[in-house]
DNA sequence: TGAAATGTTGGGGCG
DNA sequence: ACGCCCCAACATTTC
């Protein structure tokens, strides 16, 4: 009587490098893999419009390419700690895989999980598959978790480097009879009425096969000239690699060992997954990330009452300053933004229309094809100057003086938003030197608590 | 992974 | 030849 394996997928949607899959293909059972689309569990936070969409198409390839290889996915819907359990006496399993997650809320479902599982005889295994550095490896001298980026790195420098990635396997066996699955049509992820995603299917094909072919075009093409070309958001010299870890269908280690067997100087760019790395080391040791400021002090800034218009302006990319519309636009049709005009649109929100960083940390994480629960509150928090190892908050972004110096011959704003490229015919909805002056006004409050 | 204000320096025009 | 001034270019400080 066989007692097949479930492979729990979360946050990676992939075959290759797919620790939990390999106990799995180890363990010699049926392998029957799963997806639960939880939106009950308390304090699992919902996704944004964009990340449903991708997840749609990233499930469709995924389920698919199970299936040729003689496996299987279930999808289910609700909250984990109700639907799992039920699955696995469905199917009459006999151990559970998963990668491990480092949210607050997603490790207490996990854990929870593990517990009331084992207790049923199950065997259960979590692995590392979704960070190089797990979060509580990473330890200062004095055994707390690092605050600035750059001994947290070196650190990790110092740790034993990353696994080789895991070959994808060519075989799974097949369960001899499959769980119901729900229909993926039927969880209503894409949108219908409107269908707004045109931007998105004209720019993204998710799933784990385009993720490898644009990393490898990435490292042929682009990544010899990274470090000059990547702030330039016209360019398209940047990996775009940010929504295939999101997803998962690229692993940190796959990522990282292409990098460094290739021929190009990929230092630069090694660090700019340390960065990822060292957001999802502060979301672990301050799971509030997306809510509070890291930095207490920040709680006392005098944020005026919301002026929705221009928070409305700002979203729609109707600010009157180029290059936050083109960003604001790149973002709300392609579910992508370049990463110096994130920072430039982000400075914007919160010290030129002086709007909280959480309204702008919400409208990405509803926009963006690749926000996950670290990286996004974790850079809105760094430009706000109340995050971790931030910019000092009088650091301000000039959107005239970043548009000069990145998009000189203005390729960028003419893409996204051409309408902005005649600057006689736009109406700035804010003076840059007088706001500026009224946030560095009302920092002084943060400076004095 | 800033920008603006302020300070310093040095070449050149000019009396 | 010299001092003076101007000002661009660069450096430093401040926010």
């Amino acid at each position: 009587m066989p007692s097949p394996s479930l492979v729990w997928f979360r946050d990676d949607l992939r075959l290759a490098d797919n620790p939990a899959l390999r106990a799995a293909v180890d363990r010699d059972e049926p392998i029957i893999g799963v997806y639960l689309l939880d939106e009950e569990s308390p304090g699992i936070r919902p996704l944004g419009g964009a990340a449903r969409w991708w997840l749609h198409h990233s499930l469709a390839e995924l389920g698919e390419r199970l299936r040729e290889k003689g496996s299987a996915l279930v999808l289910r819907r609700g909250a984990a700690a109700d639907v799992l359990p039920a699955l696995v006496q469905e199917a009459g399993a006999g151990a559970v895989y998963w990668n491990r997650r480092y949210g607050g809320a997603e490790r207490g479902v996990d854990a929870g999980l593990k517990e009331t599982l084992r207790a049923d005889g199950i065997e259960v295994s979590s692995f590392a598959a979704s960070v190089l550095f797990e979060p509580w490896t990473v330890r200062t001298g004095a055994g707390t978790p690092y605050g600035v980026f750059t001994p947290f790195w070196n650190a990790c420098r110092q740790l034993p480097p990353p696994r080789e990635p895991l070959p994808e396997p060519r075989e799974l066996r097949r369960p001899g009879r499959h769980p119901a699955s729900d229909a993926l049509d039927d969880w209503g992820l894409v949108p219908t009425a409107p269908d707004w995603a045109a931007g998105l299917r004209e720019r993204w094909q998710p799933g784990e096969v385009a993720a490898r072919a644009r990393l490898d075009e990435f490292l042929r093409e682009d990544a010899a000239d990274y470090d000059r070309a990547r702030d330039e958001p016209a360019g398209g010299a940047t990996s775009l690699l940010s929504p295939r870890l999101r997803w998962g269908e690229l692993s940190p280690h796959a990522i990282w060992h292409a990098a460094v067997s290739s021929d190009a100087p990929v230092g630069g760019f090694l660090s700019e997954l340390g960065w990822r790395e060292f957001a999802w080391h502060i979301l672990f040791h301050f799971p509030e990330l997306a809510t509070k400021n890291l930095r207490s002090a920040f709680d006392a800034f005098p944020w005026p009452r919301l002026h929705p218009t221009r928070l409305r302006a700002w979203q729609r990319g109707e600010t009157g300053y180029p290059l936050v519309d083109a960003g604001m636009r790149e973002l709300w049709r392609s579910g992508y933004m370049h990463n110096r005009v994130r920072m430039v649109t982000a400075s914007f929100l919160v010290k030129n229309l002086l709007i909280d960083w959480r309204r702008g940390e919400e409208w990405f994480w509803d926009t963006l094809v690749d926000a996950d629960a670290a990286s996004n509150p974790f850079n809105w928090q760094w430009v706000a100057g109340s995050g971790a190892d931030a910019a000092p908050y009088f650091r301000i972004f000039n959107p005239e003086l970043q548009a000069k110096k990145f998009d000189p011959d203005r390729r960028y704003i003419r893409e996204w938003a051409p309408d902005a490229v005649d600057d006689d015919a736009r109406e700035p909805i804010v003076d840059l030197a007088e706001t500026r002056k009224a946030a560095l006004a009302a920092y002084e409050v943060v400076k004095r608590a």
